[in-house]
This record gives C-alpha cells, structure tokens and sequence, in this order.
DNA sequence: CTGCATCCGATAAGATACTG
DNA sequence: CAGTATCTTATCGGATGCAG
C-alpha cells in the first residue's frame, strides 16, 4: 500500500542530520579536533547549553569523540570518529549545491 | 576574529535542509510530480498542515514547482525543479552514509 | 479532493548565572 | 575552561473545522 516506502535507515540518518546546529557543528569539526569554547566561536549563534547538548547527543550516536587529557589545566577535545568523518561527503555536497543554488544574499 | 568562518551560503542550505520533512519531500518527489495525497501517504506520520506548509515553504525557495490542472475535479501536482533535483546527490550520499553507518534496529 | 485557518499543548531554543 | 541549572520565549506540530 505503500510502494514508496522509505528506508528506515535513510528515516534515522534524516533525523540526526536534520537537527539544528549538528551539520555545521560536524563540518566545524571536519579539519580536526577542536575544544569546546573553539567551537562556541566558530559558531557565533549557538548558546552554550545547545552546543552541550548537540555534543553530547553527537557523542552517543557514535558520530563525535570526547577526550580529556588530564593536564593542568584539564583540556578536553572534540573530534570525528569514523562514522562522523564517512559524513563529509554529504556535507560536501551540500555545499556544492549551496554554491551553484543559493544567493548570497 | 573568526576564521572558520562559515559560508553564509552554506549555514542557508543547512537551514532549509534540516527543516523537518524537507529531505523525506524532496526524497519522495525525485522519482517524478506526486499529487498531495500521495505525498501525504507515503510519509505516514505527517499532519496535513506541515505537508503544507513545508510544499509551501520549498514552493518559496524555489525548490518545489507546483502545478494546477483544471480538469474535473482539479487535479494538483507537485514536483522538484532544477533547484530541487540539483539535491539528489545529497540524498544520494545520505543514503550512502546511512546504509554502511546506521544499525537497522 | 486539496488545502488553509485557528487553536493549543509539546518541544526546542536562548539568556543568564553558577559550579568543579 | 567546560560545562550545568533554571527560567523564559519562540517555534513546532497535531487536531479539528472550514472553503474552493
């Protein structure tokens, strides 16, 4: 009855994707481990209590890694597991096609 | 002051893709022009309004063409335009992403 | 059949202040 | 630095009813 049926799979991929921030928080991440308040830079409008969270739920989809190293001061970093990383191919597309389609304004 | 800068262009094209539905639409639309009702069936949890209001906002940005035949009764239909089919390589690698990375359940 | 308007509760987001 | 707690606001989403 439903001949078009989506995938499962693609459904989920749709939902993590299609959180606000988590694109551009992944893409941020891209060239390399980054800290917490590099981030909270990088993206001038997110608010530290969603960053926090985006993180956090990144972490437990296996997407983004949380490493502390335990110098003086404590200093924490974010980076791609290979799951996130295997992400930079849609990222990359999307870009190419914001660069083709979108108006800058 | 921010040298990751992000593209505007791209934060854009986030922000219209992480649009609830917005990917699960132009998804189901790539095959060929759906009629409302199909569309409304082959995404099995959408309300009425949000289908609505999500064609209308694609209709906007340029993405969905939407097309009234006056025969009786009317029939309407709605499908992707360059802008829109110009999206299938990202869902393409969505899907991609989605087949070697989420779990099935 | 297609689609829009209104209302209302649920969620998400934002600001701010505070802790280890 | 790296968050967390709390509160307020904004947005989203669903149900229903109506109009072309």
């Amino acid at each position: 009855m439903n001949e078009t049926a989506l995938c499962p799979r693609f459904e989920k991929a749709v939902g993590i994707l299609s959180k606000r921030w988590v694109s551009l928080i992944v893409f941020q991440l891209l060239p390399g481990p980054r800290r917490f308040c590099g981030l909270e830079a990088s993206l001038p409008n997110i608010s530290g209590r969603l960053l926090s969270e985006r993180l956090k739920e990144l972490e437990q989809e296996g997407i983004v890694r949380r490493e502390v190293f335990p110098e003086t001061p404590v200093r924490i970093e974010y980076s791609l597991t290979d799951k996130g990383r295997a992400l930079a191919p849609v990222l990359s597309e999307i870009g190419t096609w914001s660069t083709n389609w979108i108006e800058p304004e």
